[in-house]
DNA sequence: ATCGATTGGAAACTAACTTAACAATCACCG
DNA sequence: CGGTGATTGTTAAGTTAGTTTCCAATCGAT
């Protein structure tokens, strides 16, 4: 399966030189054509064309003059922020979030919304109402949205066109929710799984910017992950790729049939709602919710703690499974639990005796808009490929 | 972590021509200037021109004539084999193995040797003994080797520089083993884990040629796995990808737990030794290898069917794992176990129950030599790289 | 006020590909 | 058995891109 394209035209040069020259100018901010010469190797006057083609197609702009050192004042150039706008949405059972931003990234617009919807069609309503908002507070029309990124639960399957194992968002996985979203959102509306959102946020923002790949393993109301391999967010074949909640562990004390059903065996063994029921189970007072048990565990209580170790371990093997299987450079846990005070150290530990190689391990300091600045963090990414492709 | 190369010069469009040039060439055998315009999309001119600069540089040669249809006979070109050789070298417990090719991929000699050696310096020195009886026999120095390969159990972990996890061959993981390799072996040895090669093999000759991602898990005497993904094998961080034998499974009933701390939980459940265990647990009369014992399921004996459905189960949770990791389109069985008869089909039944999504799932056609193909065949690349990245 | 560093652009040259035209060749057919 | 048409490969001219070299204009510093 190697990659056998056609032969390279005089044109694909130039191609990688602009978007080469964009890539720089994005990093770097304002930046001088001298500057971009150093950098890309290439000579004065080839930037300078390069430049002037960009400009001509609206995605850079001179932005100022740098004085201070001897000679003429070098016009800086940098992208320019209204050539796109960029749409991501979180939709979750309880919140919807939101965020427009533009395309040097700087974001015009955020908001986050309690949901009261029932069903899908309803949820559908209530997004196209946040994207409405966020638009007018961003001051721009909806048409000037270059890419729209949703991040939900469930996963996109390419071959089959459709969205499943959605969990605990009640109708979501129906033919209707896509067909809904693709006619409101229109043709740039691109689907993430909202794990693999917060991973993409994560390699953006958080600790996967100095890795090449790494695995970030969410576990909170659900349980998933998001694996980003030699820079490349993988989705899978059937778009199934991290959906760890279906690894076949079935050990747990917390475990629930109906749930693994559903969701998938460790799911059901390792969620929230599993660490209640083991909690409970174990005769852990005032257990309502996995926040209690840990705080519980966290003040001595010893049979709380002793819970909360049956969940460290049940995580460390998850990660011990994924690092036999692609060893990635890094480890990020994520999600309420994965992000609770000491749960890092009970993992790291039993992971010791568990794997044949140690990661690093890190808890994600990223909050509660990580799933939407991933989103538009992958919808920049896809913008910019269409923008420099179209202009091209 | 985007790729911010340099910039492009024209130079780099030349060598993609010739490299795209040469792997139609590789792949298509003896094909007319006029064919290579049309399946590249280049012109006839820039074809003859990259042609003939291969041609000087010594990687393909005019073979032949075309004749039969009007117009003059077409040169028919093709790659001339002698441009260089690859070993392929496969170090097993019992049995070493190896190949001589040359980069057309024709196999001029192979040979297989029984390993009399008891520690790892007397070993490599039957491989060095076993490598010159290949060149011998190919009737070239081992100095025209343009690329060794040596598959070996165990990984090589590239920020140690130091292979581990060598497993059943004693000795193996030594600086001391590395060391003599490379000294007798030379600069262009590469040293891949045997499963690794064997996924290699399958991916170019078996059922991995026609998809993007697959999985090659080998259940024998040893468990492991080699992944594909896109295309390109993946060693992981720390060499260790595919190394499934240390999945944190511990239930199976064959476990024995030294073996658990040496080689991993999930090898020491369901390898070829935890079949044979866990058949005499279970009263199977004449339980001396995992062979017999399914033989004995087989002929119908209800006990030794209750171990193979057992092992079955192991390896379904195994590759449930595999595909709830990275989603790949195909997972190819392989091994002594894996390729038993009928021991697809009752991975595959269980495999139906746990997985989120079912990938094909097919028996390995490939037989002893396997590993050995797959270091031709990733000496071969690696040749091709080197070669084409010199003459450019 | 001059000097030296720096910027940006213009001119000339090189590398590679494309199109178009052409000579040479060969099968086929009347 | 010679003409016809298809096919091959080369040559020549033109296009796209990038590089090197040189130069005028500018600005801080001495």
């Amino acid at each position: 399966m190697t990659v056998t394209t056609g032969g390279a035209r005089p044109r694909l040069i130039r191609e990688i030189n602009e978007q080469v020259l964009l890539d720089h100018i994005r990093r770097s901010g304002p930046i001088s054509r001298t500057e971009l010469a150093g950098l890309t190797g290439l000579s004065k006057p080839t930037v300078s064309a390069a430049l002037s083609s960009l400009e001509r197609a609206g995605l850079v702009h001179m932005t100022g003059q740098r004085t201070g050192v001897p000679g003429p004042a070098a016009s800086l150039y940098e992208v320019r922020p209204e050539a796109g706008f960029v749409l991501g949405l979180d939709v979750g059972r309880e919140y919807l979030r939101g965020a427009i931003a533009d395309l040097a990234g700087t974001v015009r617009s955020r908001r986050s919304v309690r949901t009261k919807a029932g069903d899908a069609m309803a949820r559908i309503q209530e997004l196209v109402d946040l994207s409405g908002t966020l638009a007018a507070e961003a001051g721009i029309e909806t048409a000037q949205l270059t890419q729209t990124v949703l991040g939900s639960p469930g996963v996109y399957d390419p071959r089959l066109d459709a969205l499943t194992l959605t969990g605990r968002l009640s109708g979501w996985d129906s033919p209707a929710t896509l067909a809904a979203l693709r006619d409101r959102f229109g043709p740039t509306l691109m689907i993430e799984n909202d794990v693999d959102a917060a991973a993409i946020a994560e390699r953006v923002h958080g600790h996967g910017r100095d890795v090449d790949s790494f695995a970030f393993v969410s576990v909170g109301t659900g349980i998933g992950m998001g694996l980003v391999l030699d820079g490349k967010l993988r989705h899978g074949s059937h778009g199934v790729a991290g959906e760890i909640g279906y690894l076949p562990f079935t050990e747990g004390s917390g475990s629930d049939q109906r749930d693994a059903r559903k969701r998938g065996g460790f799911d059901a063994s390792a969620s929230a709602a599993a660490v209640v029921r083991a909690a409970r189970r174990a005769g852990v007072r005032g257990a309502t919710t996995a926040e209690k048990v840990f705080a519980a565990a966290a003040r001595g209580d010893a049979l709380a703690a002793a819970v909360v170790a049956e969940e460290a371990l049940l995580v460390a093997k998850a990660v011990c499974t994924v690092i036999t299987v692609v060893d990635p450079d890094l480890v990020v846990l994520g999600g309420g639990i994965g992000q609770a005070p000491g749960f890092l150290e009970a993992v790291s530990k039993q992971l010791r005796q568990l794997a044949p190689v140690m990661p690093e391990v890190k808890a994600s300091v990223l909050g509660s808009e990580t799933v939407v600045a991933g989103c538009i963090a992958a919808g920049l990414e896809r913008a910019w490929q269409t923008l420099v492709g179209n202009s091209a």
